[in-house]
DNA sequence: CTTCGACGACGAGAATATTCATAAATAGAT
DNA sequence: ATCTATTTATGAATATTCTCGTCGTCGAAG
């Protein structure tokens, strides 16, 4: 699920993105409408987490220009208390839902819930990639309906790279999502490695894996 | 380390006090000036968080207030952008730091981080209790300079209780506490017994441990 | 094309975490 | 005081995570 995060307060961006990357979305951010645009125009998001009070205009204007595009993003518009004034009370410029600021995360993550379900149907909770199925809300995984037995670890590390599939992603961002405080973690070591191979041990019995690469120098990658 | 969190936004409030519970603080709520000066009056904080805009007054009168009895404790205040006006400029009024609104939780982590160290010197990273020593940055536990081999969750547990010592820790606050994400653990489980039992085999080498309190139908508890 | 050094793959084993079955302890009811 | 139901303690088995040593592979330099 890819969220782009448009909010021109950088310590307010970082807790979001920080909060939604370990919800499992994968987030990228922008801090003017122009940077939106640019990053509308290039990647595909399925929200939009939109604050109005940006330095080179309001964020309705993004979201009058998303609207006569991309009509199935999601938007959810942040604002400061007051300054969403009657004109465009109701949403009835298109957005999905608002908050106001400031907000608490586990608010935001119910809304976002709320409307990727009401969007994309009740069963968001699937990732289906090359031919393996995650059930990530209750860490099943199976190819071709055959279960496969991950442990959490395995199970996490194959959700992340399969969320951001087509990414390289370095073992530091693996150990940050994963395990959360990096300072607990032993960084000289290779458990990231044996937990891919392990991972990979499994998952090869199934089929071949020449998607799940390897990116020397920089991390993994799962390629679609 | 005490800290009292004074902001009528429950909302905000728990994300506060969430995030703070996560890095080891133990945190108590008042939504209001009243509530706050009872609070302060009973129980010895580090801390506290002061929101200005309370719903029975301004949270200057219960910082005067505190000013004039407990000097040694730390406040921080925080306050919706603009709320401070030049009156007030400058801490005059005897407040340690202060935040506006909205903040990033990493940034009240480094301000109280600092203040903390301020006052108390430069090695708060320290509990004692019982004979036991914590050193809480790098996991090692001592009893009389004699090192002890706990696990980390064997550490986390002893930790917690130690930081809330008097106070009763159910099972679900060291399960929230501890393994985080409640959702993923099976509740109906018994595995925090067994950490609490192979901790109290450890420490019960060293001294008796008659403050190690099991607390029926509730939980557990050290008493100091 | 060969050599060298760094990085990743791999196997095996140690340490840790969790589950499970059963025993002991506790509080309330009889 | 005894019984009973519920909660906690305990030992042992199982599963998972992490560490370590070694080997193979890749790519750059000669």
């Amino acid at each position: 699920m890819n969220i782009l995060v448009v909010e021109d307060f950088k310590e307010l961006a970082n807790e979001v993105i920080d909060y939604l990357s370990k919800n499992g979305y994968v987030c990228k951010w922008a801090n003017s409408c122009s940077k939106a645009l640019e990053e509308i125009n290039s990647n595909d998001f399925d929200v939009l987490l939109l604050d109005l009070g940006l330095p080179d205009g309001s964020g309705f204007d993004v979201l009058k220009m998303v609207r006569k595009t991309q009509s199935k993003m999601a938007v959810i518009i942040i604002t400061a208390r007051g300054e969403l004034d009657d004109r465009i009370n109701g949403l009835q410029l298109g957005a999905d839902d608002y908050l106001t600021k400031p907000f608490a995360l586990t608010e935001l993550g119910a809304r976002l819930y709320a409307i990727i379900r009401r969007i994309h149907g009740f069963t968001v909770n699937d990732l289906n990639i090359h031919g393996f199925n995650l059930q990530l809300q209750d860490y099943k995984v199976s190819y071709n309906k055959i279960p496969i037995n991950l442990t959490k670890k395995e199970f996490d590390i194959f959700q992340y790279l399969a969320l951001n599939k087509n990414r390289v992603i370095t073992r530091l961002q693996l150990t940050e999502h994963i395990w959360g405080d990096i300072l607990e973690v032993n960084s000289d070591s290779n458990f990231i490695d044996v937990h891919v191979r392990n991972l990979r041990k499994k998952l090869d019995k199934h089929t071949s894996l020449e998607w799940f690469e390897t990116v020397r120098n920089v991390g993994y990658r799962i390629n679609v």
